[in-house]
DNA sequence: TATGAATGAGCCTTCATTCAT
DNA sequence: AATGAATGAAGGCTCATTCAT
């Protein structure tokens, strides 16, 4: 009974064991051993399956991609003939509860930190499969927003405002959680985050459709 | 009679060097070699002067709080009696800026980014020397925005938001430039994004200055 | 019904796929796994049809024994009656032959150099049934040139100055492509190192048979 | 008193070692473990003294050229005023002695054995500053004795020929010690063999001298 | 008969650190 | 104040081998 449970039983268990590893160390300072030891398999294991360290890492950010998307689709909780408003705060929460969810996929948000500080070439695939997409329909979505007369440039840095302000909760955590110990990041929390977040953008938003003539500088 | 130039100035080469290089690699992976290499000086120098490798990063980053601020202070360009619309377009140049240097204590940013994905006892420090009084800066300029009746939370939220679309740029900046090679960062580029995030930003908080009933979810 | 074509047809497989595997890269440098990819086999095919990598290498140097003197026999090119010199150059043509020849059973060539540099087990094998039989048959060869008052020692040193001077193109080939690079080692460039090493230790022969007082150190 | 006897005194009994473990093993299966424990240093003292394995290799490889050298050179007995006979006796001895030795710098010479088989980027490095000087004088002692009208291919094939017999006792002694259980080779010995070597070849490169238009082949 | 999966030992290398000077 | 030499721990990877099927 030992050694041999199921095909390719051990090869799931190193892909979740090096998910948590690699988000709570990093890629490079992630050990295959502390992998395998969490997987409860052989260091010569990961060779095996996976060739080497790299494409380990390359196929727990691959995975990511699937789960992720599956649990917490840009549509979350959208009914159908959803407003623009609506869509904008589906994607809103969806991507916060995905970039804070500390459930069982969770440690994948923990990953993207540190690819983003020191990227590997995984970062590549993770960039067309996944922030691309999601980057292009945010777009869409401002562009129903602002109005057909809106330049490309607008789009570009609205959307950007919004992901931003998501994304600092993800990046700067590590300081929020210093600066603000009392916030939380229960799926309630992170709902008035999300509220928040699309109000006040839906705001510039709307603000920016009326023409206007300010200069913000001196 | 030799290497005794002056006191503290192999120290001083060191501390150089060590920025250079702990931004360039993060703290793990950089090494005392390649530090001591750039400092020309022995490997045993670091031990010597700073005890331990940490001790040698703590100092850097210690190093950062003074240098940055000294470059771009949160009053940029401000002159007399400013508004407060220009106070908060003077914050956000200043950080975005900041953030986004390539010159000379340009690498205490990239640091900053490692030290957030991979937090050392150093953090807690940064904090408190640099990120709390930035910190304090914007709530009380968004408070003067928001007015007497906005509440803390409020408040919070909404610094949150500003601070949030600069930190993108640092953060993400590895994917924007994957999604939009065409995106530069010269000064004259920070300018532009300084520009749309105070636009963007006072929009929202004018906005918010209205009583408003909407609720934004379902 | 599958892979069951014939029996023992994975096995030769795997034996052919050894001798090259061996002779490219040494018996330590060579992988269980590489020999298995040429043989398109399983790895765990080795130790079920040889037991360990040690007995594949026995059983690949044994065959080598069997095929080499089959197609460069001894006798190579002799007619009915050969003249003792004729034999003497059939002998040195067909050794030189083998040990040079880069066709099908060519690796155990390199082999042997192998065997020689760091000896297994396996060499004993191969002199009892490769080596010794040789050597008998140039003594006897010798000894046929230099007449009966000949010594056991003197022919022995005598088989020795020939075996050795083919054996050099053998042995210390990276040597020689080298610091010759023009020599080729094609059919008819080996046919001409037979001719010289022949007509060399012919001379040397033929001289010896003359009584001599020469004496050579100082 | 521990540590740091002398200044390089580690790195030398490091290159000792690494030359008997490298002798013994070849460079692929020497390990540097046991090179240390050979040498009573730690693991870390080669990549501190040599950077890498392969660059120890090299230096151990080279030191043998001097050593070697030193010990038995070419000249080796010779007197004032030597006869071209003397000559090539010398040059005999004194490879056949430098190839055998058991002595201190010995396992360079099966060093030399593993570098052929096995050949790495060393061996360049050997051939210029070792084989291709020693061929040359070889060379220059027969066509001494050969005479003006010899080609070069005639001595170069020649000196093959003396080279070869010489080799012989190095590259197939394992061979030899099993066909020849009785052969020696202390001092003594290899005094023989270099006598019926030289004697062998002098013979053989006098027959050559007179014209001949024997065909050897059939 | 043959195989995919798994293992444990071992190798080279790298690193922060310490020691004696 | 500064250094060259040396160390021990660990890391990624490879290999021959074995196991259950």
């Amino acid at each position: 009974m030992k050694g041999q449970e199921q095909s390719g039983e051990t090869r799931q268990r190193l892909l979740e064991a090096a998910g948590e590893v690699f988000a709570e160390r990093g890629f490079h300072n992630a050990t295959i051993r502390e992998i395998c030891e969490h997987a409860k398999a052989n260091v010569a294991a990961i060779n095996y399956h996976f060739g080497d360290k790299e494409s380990l890492y390359a196929e727990v950010i691959s995975e990511w991609a699937r789960l992720t998307t599956q649990k917490y689709p840009p549509t979350l909780g959208l009914g159908d003939n959803p407003t623009v408003e609506e869509r904008l705060h589906a994607f809103v929460r969806s991507f916060l509860h995905r970039i804070t969810d500390t459930g069982r996929p969770a440690w994948h948000g923990k990953l993207i930190a540190c690819e983003m500080a020191d990227p590997t070439a995984a970062l590549d695939q993770l960039i067309d499969e996944n922030f691309r997409p999601l980057n292009e329909l945010l777009e869409s979505i401002i562009r129903s927003i602002l109005g057909a007369r809106a330049t490309n440039d607008q789009v570009r840095l609205c959307a950007a405002s919004v992901i931003g302000q998501c994304l600092y909760y993800h990046f700067a955590r590590p300081a929020i959680e210093r600066l603000h110990p009392e916030q939380r990041f229960e799926p309630e929390d992170i709902e008035q985050l999300a509220d928040h977040i699309t109000r006040f953008s839906l705001a510039a938003l709307q603000a920016s459709m009326q023409p206007s003539g300010d200069k913000v500088g001196p």
